[in-house]
DNA sequence: TTCAAAATTGCAACCGATTGTGTAATTTAT
DNA sequence: ATAAATTACACAATCGGTTGCAATTTTGAA
């Protein structure tokens, strides 16, 4: 495999009678080189196709310009759409992406972590799975000052920041509206309430309903892992509660778009009997009838403001330790899913 | 940045007076170091906190362990799937993963092409842009007999691997769909026809017709870029149509939900009115009311598989010319959009 | 013409790991 | 007990590029 000459500098220096330094240095518009010089160098490369390897600069510059991102899924829509915009902003500023996904098991996450730190990446970019307990596998970086941000599933740690959306006051808003609709009984469909998000939702939620004095029902929280499959499910245990609740928040859109469908076969109108709100702004929020009242969060400007933050910190411009945590604006999208009282809002 | 004493191997090599040489084989598990002295670098080694140098390695070994992939982008549900399945194939087998997207413009996908090459992936993946016009950009991989496969949006070459469906037969069973169910006024929207897998699907739509002495009419075929905005576009287009058209086969399904949505407030009736087909078996399709007909096409598969025949081409199993096109199975999934006469199929 | 200052370029060590070849130590066979 | 065969480890070169410092050449003013 891989046969045909590597074309390096050392072959370019002897074409031209010259050293490799000078070579060397004249790609890289190096000051002390003339600019005769230069140019025979640069066309000389150029006719032979010279490129330069990079393990060998790295090794020697004990950089990589590479950024490495772990992340439970690649294929969610959020998730996929934060990528992009990491992908847009590093490759602006010429650094490669090296990415890997923990399947949501913290033993995976370990092991790209630590396939990341041998690869030498100059910074890592992650959000955590739904079981991992802390950030011991993260310590080779933590050591090393290596800068860690964690976006949207984040976990606290002095050497690291956070980048996400204050989903507290997201839940919180979410669950207010489904209140002021009218709905008094009001379902969180959710997960385990390990990870940050999860938790801060919840928060949210239970805060508005005892601003309302509504009283907080622990059967009125299910558990899933948030796939629209898990929605279905939750549709029966929905069905089986007398009375109906007559409103449903959801941690997430494709989960709400299970529940809604299970629902609908049974009968169920939507919003009339149960009104329901999302979170995410899936695509599908869109499509589904009626269409699903959700929290906006743009993934692409998050994954963006991820990139730019850490690469930022690598060009000595900030330190980590300085900003903690970064929060960007969400915003509750009211379509006709949650819209009880016609002309509300 | 990044300081923190780097244990080396010659750190393990002089606390243990042996040489660097031994820690290196021992680590290896190479058979001409005894136990004991193994046992002994493992322990020391595990107990520094020593990670191989990847670089180091790598510039040793003229060989990665990491795979390129190029894709137009990662922000859609087909391709986040893909990406999802050559990860966990790849990881499996010890690969890591270098992430670029064209943002469908071939002069990006040159430069990550670029990228990737200095990089020194060991091989790559590619999914081709809407106007690459020919694989010039490439030449590096070949001339050094790097292996490339093509994905999905393939082009023709003799040095590389693409790995499919069959565009024009899911086209044609499509298309042969709608008519059986008694459509003959068929529109057929799609991106601009360079790419293999429009053209192949507007092939197939065309043979359908003809199999079926239906005179195949230019004004029937929509050109887009296939967003669901488009789709929304085409229903302005198609509305325009006198007499309406009974069916519509979209190249993919999102452009079908932005068009049906359209259509259905305008008072269209899906599938009384017109019939619709779409492409990809999105999630979406199982959302949307009428559920979408549509070409179940199982990204992660081809990910895993694509992944799995470019390391068994790096592992020297099989060769590159050796295998020319790789077909995967698609299928046509009727739901409820496509079905005008009750008990059909 | 002369010599110091400025402009160019080269030498050699280094980044961390791998490996062909050689040598010393130990074991086996006779 | 001694030659022969293993076993266990080390030397030194190598992968391709970078960089501090020394060396050489050019320039220019005296």
């Amino acid at each position: 495999m891989a046969n045909a000459k590597e074309v390096t500098i050392y072959d370019i220096a002897k074409r031209l009678n010259i050293s490799a330094t000078t070579v060397s240095r004249g790609l890289q518009d190096h000051p002390t080189i003339s600019g005769k010089t230069k140019k025979k160098i640069a066309d000389l490369a150029e006719q032979m196709g010279y490129r330069s390897n990079h393990f060998a600069r790295s090794l020697r510059n004990q950089k990589t310009n590479t950024i490495g991102i772990i992340v439970p899924r690649l294929n969610s829509h959020f998730m996929s759409s934060v990528i992009a915009g990491i992908e847009e902003a590093a490759n602006e500023q010429g650094y490669s992406l090296l990415i890997a996904q923990s399947s949501e098991s913290s033993v995976k996450e370990a092991a790209s972590a630590r396939t990341m730190f041998d690869s030498r990446v100059d910074g890592l970019l992650v959000s955590l799975a739904f079981d991992t307990p802390d950030l011991g596998h993260f310590s080779h970086f933590f050591k090393k000052d290596i800068p860690v941000i964690f976006f949207d599933r984040v976990m606290e740690h002095e050497n690291s920041t956070n980048i996400l959306i204050d989903n507290r006051q997201a839940a919180f808003n979410a669950t207010r509206h489904l209140i002021e609709q009218g709905c008094r009984r009001i379902v969180h469909i959710t997960a385990p309430t390990l990870r940050n998000v999860y938790k801060d939702r919840l928060k949210g939620y239970k805060e508005a309903l005892s601003q309302y004095k509504i009283k907080f029902r622990e059967d009125h929280v299910i558990i899933t892992d948030l796939s629209q499959e898990a929605g279905a499910e939750a549709a029966k245990t929905i069905l089986k509660m007398k009375p109906l609740p007559e409103g449903v928040f959801a941690a997430n859109d494709s989960c709400a778009v299970g529940c809604m469908l299970a629902l609908k076969e049974r009968g169920i109108r939507i919003p009339e009997d149960i009104a329901f709100v999302g979170f995410n702004n899936d695509p599908v929020t869109g499509v589904i009838d009626p269409h699903l009242t959700t929290i906006s969060y743009r993934g692409y400007e998050i994954g963006q403001v991820a990139a730019r933050h850490l690469i930022s910190y690598l060009s000595g411009t900030s330190h980590v330790s300085s900003t903690n945590t970064i929060i960007l604006r969400s915003e509750l999208i009211v379509r006709a899913s949650s819209l009880k009282k016609a002309g509300n809002k």
